[in-house]
DNA sequence: ACATCTACATTGTCTAGTCAATGTAGATGT
DNA sequence: ACATCTACATTGACTAGACAATGTAGATGT
């Protein structure tokens, strides 16, 4: 075995077992290259895996420490109820303030060509504008979570969708105003690496993987209405949701 | 911005542009250096975070070559639906049967001590033992997912579960005629990188990440009785599942 | 025709350094 | 007391090599 990989698997097996506990400072470069009788950058490609694991992270010039995660737990099954008391909060803030937390969330509304992947699941043609209300949630001031909405023009131009408000009501609400209400919709989960841009939008640290929620909402006729893209950190999120058997098991 | 992440940054935007496609292959690390005025390992450095990315794979002595990524649909919501028509074979099976291809699973049974995790789920102690009812999933002989179930020993011993055999009824269905019908379920799914071990057992390239979907069934009474871990690489799937609306929207 | 060997290109691992960037703690100055 | 500067330890980026490992294609032998 490489000795990059002994190194990795050294203190991979400390911070599993837990004799290295979050927030734990890991011995130096310099210091393992010696312990291990190797020069620094193989130490580097070593604690590099860890790092891209998502085990470690290094706080330069302070060293390496062992990583801190705490999920928040997402449900995309409770987007299908009814929405809470409080109307002037989402589902999401209420979540948060009833965890004694506080949210925030920017929102910026733009124009834009669909990608392939949102034209198809809107049933329109790549290329053609969109409106986009991109928002990324933040906890106690950090960004947890990215929630970027996407609407064929014709159904909403005029319409308040188009400013970049917060809508007490949700958008839902104003597309079933507008004569496009929805009743059924298609989840979909991508498990992936972040893109650059994800990455600086929710200031991701390396080796954090993230699933990519699309959510596409069909009214009656059976017309897909708009298209919410998610991007949930894999290191801050859980998802979370619940079954309960339909139909008798035989015998 | 540093050379590495130029050179990074250079190749991602033709991969992502369709410039260059899958199976194309890279210049060689040689070739790359030249082009941009830097050393071999710089280059490395650079190509290495779009392996950890999952856009690119090496082969040597070959070069480094776009990835190739389609997803096979994994349908959490199914499994609480009632059984396919011929009961030889799983909902696994059929579902890659009727796609034309060939699957294969190996089952292995064993007795093991109660991680933290599991043992939380189970409403158990951890180190209790636990029977684990651990399989890889194969489609084409290439390995796709890990489907390993866990029970409390004193609910299955001396029952079928405990035979490393392939159980046509299903292991829900055993439970049901041992008295533990599962009326509930709660899904919970995890975003991280692989361990070594399911590295090994999916034999994962780097820069996959995957999802860890816990799936754990409760009897009426609200017992769990059994916790089932699936393992999906996130270059092979996607999770799929649908809503439909309760409640009327007000207004 | 067939098997076997060999040279080769390519990536994988590693050494031994240099200089830069960065946050902190302690020294210094007023 | 307070602000400012400076030295320092640490990680980040990079150079310039060496040798190993690995499939393949072509040469060679029978």
């Amino acid at each position: 075995m490489p000795a990059y990989q002994r190194i990795a698997a050294a203190y991979r097996s400390q911070i599993m077992s837990g004799e290295l506990r979050p927030e734990d400072r890991l011995p130096t470069e310099h210091e393992i290259a010696d312990r291990f009788g190797v020069v620094r950058q193989t130490v580097r490609t070593g604690l590099g895996i860890l790092v891209t694991e998502g085990l470690i992270v290094a706080r330069r010039p302070h060293g390496y420490f062992v990583r801190r995660r705490e999920h928040m737990v997402y449900r995309p099954q409770e987007k299908s109820r009814p929405r809470p008391a409080s109307p002037e909060m989402d589902r999401f803030s209420q979540q948060i303030v009833d965890e004694g937390r506080t949210p925030h969330q920017a929102i910026e509304v733009s124009l834009v060509q669909a990608a392939p992947d949102l034209a198809e699941r809107l049933g329109i043609a790549a290329g053609e504008t969109v409106v986009a209300r991109r928002r990324v949630r933040f906890i106690n001031g950090e960004p947890v979570n990215i929630n970027d909405s996407h609407f064929p023009i014709e159904l909403v131009k005029d319409s308040e969708i188009m400013s970049p408000a917060y809508l007490p009501r949700g958008t839902d609400q104003v597309l079933a105003d507008l004569g496009y209400r929805q009743d059924r919709a298609i989840d979909e989960i991508f498990i992936r690496m972040p893109t650059p841009e994800e990455i600086h939008r929710l200031s991701l640290g390396p080796g954090t993987p993230v699933a990519a929620h699309y959510d596409t909402g069909y009214t009656a006729a059976g017309t897909p209405v708009q298209c919410t893209v998610n991007v949930l950190p894999g290191d801050r999120h859980k998802i979370v949701f619940e079954r309960h058997w339909q139909g008798e098991p035989a015998g």
